[in-house]
DNA sequence: TCAGAATGTTAGGTACGCCTAACTTTTATC
DNA sequence: GATAAAAGTTAGGCGTACCTAACATTCTGA
């Protein structure tokens, strides 16, 4: 299930995992992206082969692994959609942050570059749209946990805006 | 990359499909099966032999295809996920249709339970929630469309919301 | 009814993505 | 600078999921 880039879901990790340890300990050793990853050594070799073939990453054995320029904008763009998608399970959607992540993870590979444009957009509105906002989606909380709209409040609510919030 | 219930994706696909042409054309025959997810029909066997041995379909070779109970269960989940995934993308981030059935269609595989729900919550919340609404969302279109929040459309709308809608 | 068409199955092949185990290279330490 | 530990690679294997081509069964209509 090649993504609009040609790269599988598995390549799409590496990618973004490499990304990750290039910024966060400057370079990525094999050894650390199969932790990350939770695979052996020798699978990661593999990937590096691969993903060295189609010009994401330099990549000589037993030497440093650098991302490519194509790596780089690729594996940001990666990053951005797992960023985005976890923004808006976290902050619309109040889901825990340990799903958020997992989810965001398996998602971020089935998300499209135009979709994924409208998901920031929309965060972006809900949170500064004055009829929206933190408050409106804490109303949200609210409205799932207690499994519907009440009335009363769903009134106040109106109410204050009308008044001026 | 097994979802919550065990499946691939590939598995979740004809399961799903299967559901889909019974309740369409009384039965699943593996030759719609094959058209309708673009495989050989030699495909189709070995996947209709693996979901058997899982216990989800009814199956023995020559003969009609049915779903058990369990995979009824099952594939009745997957389409309510990808049905809420579609309505999400349609009609709240108003994403073109194609490009929305596509985009469900590989996010049904990578979205939880509880997400699920949530979403499906949130939905409801945007459309009757009177801050929200069609109006709300339309408003959305227009500020991704500009590219940005537009003052004077939002003192406006503010003042009819206070003015009373 | 029975031959050809349509449908379904089997067998063998490919690619991917992981594994383990053995091996090589690099590194760190004495 | 020798050597042991750590890191990296290679080779062979497994399961999934697809393919094609040949073969088997079922359906259909003259």
């Amino acid at each position: 299930m090649p993504a609009e880039n040609g790269l599988s879901e598995s390549l799409e990790n590496y990618l973004e995992t490499i990304l990750y340890l290039e910024q966060s300990q400057k370079v990525a050793r094999a050894k650390d992206i199969a932790d990350r990853l939770n695979v052996q050594r020798g699978s990661v070799t593999g990937a590096l082969k691969n993903l060295s073939e189609k010009g994401y990453i330099n990549y000589e054995p037993y030497s440093f692994i650098t991302l490519t320029s194509k790596g780089m904008k690729l594996a940001k763009e990666i990053s951005y959609r797992h960023a985005a998608l976890k923004e808006f399970l976290l902050k619309v959607l109040r889901i825990d942050p340990v799903t958020a992540e997992e989810t965001a993870c398996r998602m971020e590979h089935a998300i499209d570059k135009k979709t994924f444009e409208r998901l920031v957009c929309f965060i972006d509105y809900v949170f500064t749209c004055p009829r929206a906002g933190e408050e409106w989606i804490q109303s949200f909380a609210n409205y799932c946990a207690s499994g519907g709209r009440k009335q009363a409040e769903c009134d106040l609510c109106i109410q204050s805006i009308q008044t001026g919030k």
